[in-house]
DNA sequence: CTCTTTGCAAATCTTTTGCAACTTG
DNA sequence: CAAGTTGCAAAAGATTTGCAAAGAG
């Protein structure tokens, strides 16, 4: 009872797994929802899931993405409205669109981050240990609108 | 009476004229705290400000960064705990001590952002107009410190 | 004198806390 | 069964809104 039987196992019992948690259904379904919805909120995450599990309160989302970034599974992003959770722990961008608010990951840009701490270390004396970069602009979809 | 004696505009009244805003006691002292302490919340402010002018309501602090950052002038950074604003418009990162908290500028990586910029256009079709760059690490103080 | 701005009170929204009842391992 | 979790109610913070009185140009 240690392997799944295909020998892999969900993505988000792995994730439950990883940080050390115990497997509930409320769990299963927060992380299910913001592994395939990433940069979502709390209330998006409460929204998505009560309409298959009615009786899950907010406080719980809450304390589910909470102790998930307190583990380094997730990380959390504030944002103007609300903190939003990151999936992806690897070194990118954020390209939040400004017109349909949609957020992409920009992952082929290691070497720029590397060049920027670079900088920090030289220029600054500064010792960076990790990063936030969100780049605000217009989606490819959103640039071929009328009015972009 | 339109310009000052020395011919040059101290740069809190600077600031509100290209706000196009109206000179008050309350903006002017918003101002000034802001551009000496760059990076302040809103409590922040109010706190330091009301040391000189205990009169000034919480609400007028939170109307004059508003309405400075709507008009281009300011810019407003999310963190966990508040909105810290920024004075420095121009491409910039802003390196975060996760020790004593204290953050800079760092001012010397325009070249680095523009390949960001590069990077997003070029991989993504993301057209970028602004961003946002937190590094988060050690100031060169907190590297001395002993437990560093 | 007119339009803007301030200050106060109350509301809103996100997030946290306390605690009893209920599951998971 | 013991420790970890959930759900509910209430609290805490940050920020916004409505509005009348005061101030700037």
């Amino acid at each position: 009872m240690c392997a799944s039987p295909s020998g892999t196992e969900p993505p988000e019992i792995s994730l439950l797994r990883r940080a050390q948690l115990r497997l509930t259904p409320q769990r299963l379904a927060v992380v299910r929802e913001i592994l395939t919805h990433n940069h979502s909120t709390v209330g998006a995450v409460y929204e998505a899931v009560r309409q298959q599990f009615p009786a899950i309160a907010l406080t719980t989302v809450y304390a589910i993405l909470s102790i998930l970034t307190e583990r380094g599974l997730l990380r959390g992003l504030p944002f103007e409205d609300a903190v939003r959770y990151d999936v992806n722990l690897n070194p990118h961008a954020n390209m939040i669109c400004t017109r349909c608010r949609r957020i992409t990951d920009l992952s082929t840009c290691s070497e720029v981050i590397a060049l920027l701490y670079e900088h920090a270390r030289t220029d600054a004396a500064f010792l960076p240990e990790r990063e936030r970069i969100d780049l605000f602009g217009l989606c490819s979809e959103c640039q071929k609108l009328p009015s972009a």
